[in-house]
RNA sequence: GGAGGGAUGGGUGAGUGGCUGAAACCACAUGUUUGCUAAACAUGCGUACUUAGAAAUGGGUACCGGGGGUUCGAAUCCCCCUCCCUCCGCCA
């Protein structure tokens, strides 16, 4: 959520900024949002003024009844009846006022940087680099869901069974080499200093506000209606929402979170060949990274955040790419954001496997993550920004099938000891 | 799931209708004193909105788990909700 004193004093620029999108113009809501504003202050402050005159009036009748002069108190008394009903009214016009405030600003996304390239959709997405070795496979080569199968990695015929499809059934070494992949992550972002969590997979309403995913797009999380929970589509929930409501020091930043969880989206209308294997699933695993810093440091840490996925891709062995995505494309909520993607030579197609964004204070803004400074008297903003390091269907899918051969799967060198064996084989 | 108790500022905790934005203590910050550290003393120390001001700072309003009610006036009384604790039940 953006802020609205920053909207009220940067309108243009936020305007610009908003334009990147492109999807829509903002533009309107934005100038709705000024006005509501106001008046919302003028309804406020002249019910602060009827306030104070009510709070006079009351301690002057305080006193005359300790007096014993019961009369004038009386007196007095019937000078609050107005003023009492003058305030419930602006009270309910506040109430109102601010509600639908809010509610213009739940619909307007974060402000992209204005380094982010306009553009539409994916397409004009800008590829900032690429890494790792060339693949190329024998015609024969097959994509994961047949060497899955092949190799018993795992099962997803099973999993429809037991739940439905969307939740595959990991089995003997591809189980393993899920637990591999995991330790592997957490230790590499262990290395580079974050602090290990494992939280909750179940959120309450107040945090999946906090991150943005409701109220708008409670759609994307299942929910336990009877405890009105949400299962956690990625560990950014409740790893940020550890710092709703707190007031930071500027000694301890920055913050450096990571956690493993299973993460579930309900990622209702997708079908296809898209989703085919693991390209989609309803319950997957990844490791996430979150970082809590001073503003001016956000940008410099996003790119140290990316410089980490990529060192992780580039132990893998991986062939990837880095894409700063386009306006269009941008997350509601996230102000830039870096993607990268690995090459499944046997798919032929580039897969997603990480998405790292700045979201400035939008996110902190709805937490009310604030820190205080040596300089700053009053609470500022902190920047929030978080990645995925990594997520793992995608990544066990580029390994598979970049790394097959006639007889079978080569691991990559790094992840051997963490799976305690070095090739797949019938 | 059943019965009872509780929720106050960074922490402990006083406060049962007006003089309480809230005592006291601890923590923290600054200053004084003292070879250093420590101790002692002094002062300061919540958040949000708003208003005046270039700023320093001052004024107003709201906030004592959340929402509603009673009252001229609520941290204090009433109702609902949430969470925590104790006991019982169930259970990895």
């Amino acid at each position: 959520m953006l802020e609205v004193s920053n909207i009220r004093s940067n309108t243009a620029e936020i305007k610009n900024r908003l334009a990147r999108r492109s999807n829509a113009s903002y533009d309107a809501l934005i100038d709705q949002i000024l006005k509501l504003d106001d008046a919302r202050k003028s309804t406020q402050s002249e019910l602060d003024e009827i306030l104070a005159k009510s709070n006079q009036l009351a301690g002057q009748i305080g006193v005359l009844y300790k007096s014993g002069k019961a009369d004038e108190a009386n007196d007095l008394k019937k000078q609050t009846s107005e003023l009492k009903e003058r305030s419930t009214e602006l009270k309910e016009t506040l109430q109102a006022t601010e509600r639908d405030l809010k509610e213009c600003l739940y619909q307007v996304p974060n402000a992209p940087h204005t380094s982010v390239p306009k553009g539409s959709n994916e397409t004009d997405n800008e590829v900032v680099r690429e890494g790792g070795p060339e693949v190329t496979l024998s015609e024969t080569a097959l994509p994961h869901w047949d060497l899955a199968d092949r190799y018993k990695l795992i099962d997803f015929e099973l999993g429809v069974k037991i739940t439905g499809a969307g939740f595959p059934v990991y089995t003997g070494k591809g189980a393993k080499l899920q637990r591999a992949l995991i330790n592997f992550f957490l230790n590499e972002a262990t290395e580079a200093g974050y602090q290990e969590i494992i939280p909750p997979l179940l959120v309450n309403e107040a945090s999946g506000i906090g991150t943005g995913q409701l109220p708008d797009k409670e759609g994307q999380m299942y929910h336990a209606a009877k405890d009105d929970l949400y299962l956690i589509p990625t560990a950014e929930v409740p790893l940020t929402n550890i710092y709703r409501d707190v007031i930071l020091d500027e000694k301890d930043f920055p913050v450096m979170l990571c956690g493993y969880t299973p993460c579930f989206r309900r990622e209702a209308g997708s079908y296809g060949k898209d989703v085919r294997g693991l390209n989609r699933l309803h319950q997957f695993d990844k490791v996430e990274i979150v970082q809590i810093v001073e503003p001016e440091d956000s940008y410099n840490v996003l790119e140290k955040m990316v410089a980490h996925v990529e060192e992780l891709l580039q132990k893998l062995e991986l062939p990837y790419r880095v894409l700063k995505l386009c306006g269009g494309d941008l997350g509601f909520a996230s102000a830039m954001t870096y993607d990268m993607e690995v090459y499944s030579a046997a798919q032929k197609k580039w897969l997603e496997v990480s998405s790292i964004s700045n979201f400035e204070t939008f996110q902190s803004n709805r937490l009310k993550l604030r820190y205080k400074g040596a300089d700053t008297k009053k609470p500022v903003l902190a920047h929030t920004l978080n990645g995925s390091a990594l997520a793992l269907p995608r990544i066990l899918a580029a390994l598979l099938e970049n790394n097959q051969t006639e007889t079978g799967i080569n691991l990559p060198e790094i992840l051997v000891p963490y799976a305690g064996f070095k090739t797949i084989e019938k």
